[in-house]
DNA sequence: CGAGGTGTTGAGAACCATCAATTGCCGTGG
DNA sequence: CCACGGCAATTGATGGTTCTCAACACCTCG
């Protein structure tokens, strides 16, 4: 049971007793399949589970009346989907595949359990929810303050930032978004997108290869658009009897 | 001790037996004033504390290195600040006081015993830390994908909505923020969000007198900005011991 | 009275959006 | 096999929203 969905994301940040992965593992569900740009559960409807996300990209948006859209997060392998809809009956936002994936559903009601008898996986998923509201202020900082050009250098650093977690020597990536959702992400149109990408390949930034992404410049990107990691760290010293490991970073 | 600074905040949501509250109230430390514009803590110092607002408005934001600034969050009394930080070591953002005001300290640390001995309460501070980032993809919709007028127009009636949960019967609320605050929000310059405000006025949807501001027609304000309303509402029937409350919303 | 902060207004420019046309690629079906 | 349609990316022309820069009025406070 040790291989449950949420063990490989977890256990990369701290360690837990046995009997909490127990409970962990017994609340988790079958999993569920989806195909490209399947909607897993669409906004305003019921949010009663969580999702760890076991393959694939999937991500969340919302839209305007009259169709312009927002995408709100991309998530990965191993991330945790549905922290946003915890504090409401209905989804806030909605979660599609952006490639074949697989989820690992979580019923919502189920967290009582783990706040009641695991309160150290109770303080890791909080942490881990805090974060993700982190990534949210730095596509705000992007979104609100960035040129194109910055824009796209922050989200090619962001998702490499985050693909290296598990694959810490890829030097590229395969990006499985359209320049439709690129730019839906921070705020353009597809057509400056295009462009924007062009521009930073001539400058030697990045080079694309059948739509795999190499960063070329990584320092220069950084510092266009002032980018932090918060994949490669996090602080879970005050978590409960974590006295003896206050400061567990990336992968040992 | 039931005079907490968080009590009236978490108390408008969900009951809480008398043992957690007084774990709570013995963690608050004494509470610290601030003029207007000082500086709470800076981005990248060591983040320790939780505060709760007592009185005034704080707000929180990131720099760019050539000094393009992100508003990421604006906090009223009885809002908890510093989620974001609980991942981190250092604080991802600066925190000023956009007016004077009484903040209370909260250990970080001390979430230990919250959650180990106060389930409830760490199910509420989880439950307020995701709704700070519905909040946050809202804001994210309004500076990616809204025309100047309409981020105007989510600005205000987030505003109006949020003070509405301590004053349900104000009509019009004053503004501790100029005009380049605001624009550092939703991503827009001073001098644009000036010539927008006066389009507003001139529309008949928002009047202003000497620096207060009423919101004449919310609906069609709502209608241009596809407004939702994060506060009136919070779903807390996952809580654990909560079989008997499912749902609390609003003030009763 | 002068200084600084704030809001307003105008002219011009820059950046990005919109619209449109073209290309290439792929899967489908004739 | 080829024709066809659809999706995605690119490129160019044009226009609009917003930014930048500047000047000015107003208020408060020293």
């Amino acid at each position: 049971m040790i291989e449950s969905c949420l063990y490989r994301k977890l256990s990369h940040y701290v360690d837990i007793d046995d009997d909490s992965w127990d409970i962990l593992a017994r609340l988790e569900d079958a999993e569920e399949s989806y195909s490209a740009s399947a909607v897993v559960r669409e906004i305003g409807t019921s949010a009663d589970e969580l999702f760890v996300v076991k393959s694939g990209w999937f991500y969340s948006f919302v839209l305007l009346p009259d169709g312009r859209r927002q995408i709100v997060s991309i998530r990965h392998p191993g991330d945790v989907v549905g922290f946003a809809d915890i504090a409401y009956e209905n989804a806030c936002d909605t979660l599609v595949a952006a490639s074949d994936g697989v989820l690992c559903p979580f019923p919502r009601k189920h967290l009582q359990r783990v706040f009641t008898d695991a309160p150290r996986v109770a303080a890791l998923l909080f942490t881990l929810a805090v974060r993700d509201q982190v990534l949210l202020t730095d596509l705000l900082k992007a979104t609100g303050r960035m040129s194109a050009r910055e824009k796209l250098a922050y989200f090619l650093l962001e998702l490499d930032a985050r693909l290296r977690i598990t694959n810490p020597d890829k030097t590229s990536f395969r990006l499985p978004l359209n320049q439709t959702e690129i730019g839906d992400t921070i705020g353009l149109t597809n057509v400056y997108v295009s462009k924007s990408l062009v521009a930073l390949e001539q400058q030697g930034l990045v080079s694309r290869k059948d739509g795999d992404i190499t960063i070329l410049a990584p320092d220069v990107m950084k510092a266009m658009c002032d980018f932090q990691d918060r994949h490669s760290q996090m602080d879970v010293g005050w978590f409960p009897g974590a006295e003896d490991d206050p400061h567990v970073g990336s992968k040992p």
